[in-house]
DNA sequence: GCATTAACCACAG
DNA sequence: CTGTGGTTAATGC
């Protein structure tokens, strides 16, 4: 199986990796093609694995005393689970893919033995948890203190940038989910975007949408 | 008080 | 699933 050697290439991790220890990834971890809005992992359910996403998007969410939360969207190639594996015995939240995705299961053993073994291995591996928590710390800084307009703004920019690369894209989530994501109801998503709509920052058509001043979306994300 | 913001409800498409 | 309108509550001049 030359899937880890080929997976050598998508991540800064495994690129670290030496031919023994990829042939013993490869030996404990097992491709999976998931369908879109297909769960990955289940809060709650015990978790022996970590999951290499190679190609795809996943949706990061936990249930709170009152509603769904989505804490973030993962773009492959990305680990998923190390904190919750590691961290707890539980996992503490569910991973939902939000587009076609693969993905590979990694047994949590062999995982385990390679970050001792391998200092540059584990050094990118924490590189990763590192952004992501430096990331996680400004989601919720904007999420507290931001208000609709510069919370939806910053959604909009962020799937333009780092998950697209475009100005135009085809938003993978419903309004409820951005709602979910943005820390605000259903209802405000749909009049925010039909009120940059209107003031031709953005174009939206169902899930499409365009940006068409993006200077003007950054401002509003940064006054909030 | 008055304005702004946003959640909740309801209803239509 | 979405978009909109009305209502209500909180907050800040």
């Amino acid at each position: 199986m030359d899937l880890c050697s080929y997976c050598k290439k998508k991540s800064k991790a495994t690129g670290k990796l030496d031919q023994n220890e990829l042939e013993k990834l490869g030996q404990n971890c097992n491709q999976v093609e998931f369908k879109k809005g297909e769960k990955i992992m289940i809060q709650d359910a015990l978790s022996y694995s970590i999951v290499f996403v190679r190609k795809g998007l996943v949706k990061i969410h936990a249930m709170g005393p009152e509603k769904e939360q989505i804490l973030r969207i993962v773009k492959g190639p990305a680990y998923l689970g190390i904190p919750t594996t590691i961290g707890a015995k539980i996992n503490q939240y569910s991973a939902t893919t939000i587009s076609k995705t693969f993905a590979c299961f990694i047994g949590f053993d062999v995982f385990k033995d390679i970050i001792k073994n391998n200092g540059q291995f584990a050094f990118e591996i924490i590189v990763e948890l590192c952004k992501n928590e430096l990331q996680f710390y400004k989601k919720c800084i904007n999420q507290v203190q931001k208000q609709g307009p510069g919370k939806i703004a910053e959604a909009l920019l962020y799937f333009s940038e780092k998950i697209f690369d475009n100005q135009n894209f085809s938003l993978p989530l419903t309004r409820n989910e951005l709602g979910d994501l943005t820390c605000t109801s259903r209802e405000t998503v749909s009049r925010i975007l039909s009120d940059f709509s209107k003031s031709n920052i953005i174009n939206v058509n169902k899930t499409k949408i365009s940006i068409l001043d993006k200077k003007q979306l950054e401002n509003i994300s940064k006054m909030g």
